[in-house]
DNA sequence: TATTAATGATACTATAATAGTATTATTAAT
DNA sequence: ATTAATAATACTATTATAGTATCATTAATA
């Protein structure tokens, strides 16, 4: 049961070494490939969908690559899963399908969303910044 | 983004009525499916597997049935999610299929160590009687 | 303005995980 | 012997994951 998949893990890997790299400077996808030894491909797409997002600003043509659209001490873990992952759901009660009926009393969602809660929280302060600065 | 699956939540709404109405008695899966209207066959294999792994004591054979292996007290939220999801793992960092060979360097990793232990130890505290009594 | 070096969009594929269903065998009480 | 339970195992459908492939578009610059 993996908690980050290998999108996430991929792009976190691309923008610290933006970060490192390049700061607020352009970077090119072969660059990035070429140090962290990703799938070319794959990562296209993922700095593609970073850049939709607005977590990349795309240049296209000669001189182009990627570019930070947010500081790097604004880009946080949980931002990057939900691109990624969508919404971290640690409470999915479901009843074939439907809502349960038992929703608003159940104890145990009400638990797991206290938990929820304290890992949001968590990953929330997890930015690139703090991990460059941090290792 | 699950992070309970529905194996997990089904063993648990089972274990739950288990506890509140057989205590230490034998239940069978019919009557668990007729009050929790969850779907026979595969709560069958859900109990079959709390069995196998020792969550569960299964008697064959007719006036049979599943009875706790373990006190409800003892029973947390993270075995039965060990049985149904394997180990939770946050901390997943691959590179192409091999381990990574910044593993020990990782800040990410160990952030995230450190919030799975947090969060382990939570699931940890939620048992199924702690539920019982909480609810 | 033609070339080149970059991204954009979209479709395709393979594998594994999730969420079940179906069938036949075994066991134990009565 | 009958009956009421679980055991084992195989099957299926859908979605998620982890990519690859192809062709279009854009912008710098020689
Ligand atoms: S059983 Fe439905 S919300 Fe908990
Ligand atoms: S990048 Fe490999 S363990 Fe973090």
């Amino acid at each position: 049961m993996n908690f980050i998949s290998r999108d996430t893990d991929y792009a976190w890997r691309a923008l610290m070494f933006m970060a490192k790299n390049a700061g607020e400077g352009v970077v090119t996808v072969d660059e990035i490939v070429q140090e962290e030894y990703l799938p070319e491909r794959f990562l296209r797409r993922i700095v593609q969908k970073l850049a939709k997002k607005g977590i990349l600003v795309s240049h296209k043509g000669k001189k182009g690559g990627f570019s930070f659209a947010k500081s790097p001490g604004k880009i946080s873990l949980i931002d990057i899963i939900k691109v990624f992952q969508g919404n971290v759901d640690f409470t999915n009660c479901l009843l074939k399908g439907k809502v349960c009926p038992n929703v608003k009393k159940c104890a145990l969602r009400r638990k797991l969303q206290s938990i929820s809660k304290t890992v949001d929280k968590e990953l929330r302060g997890i930015t690139i910044m703090s991990l460059l600065k941090g290792s």
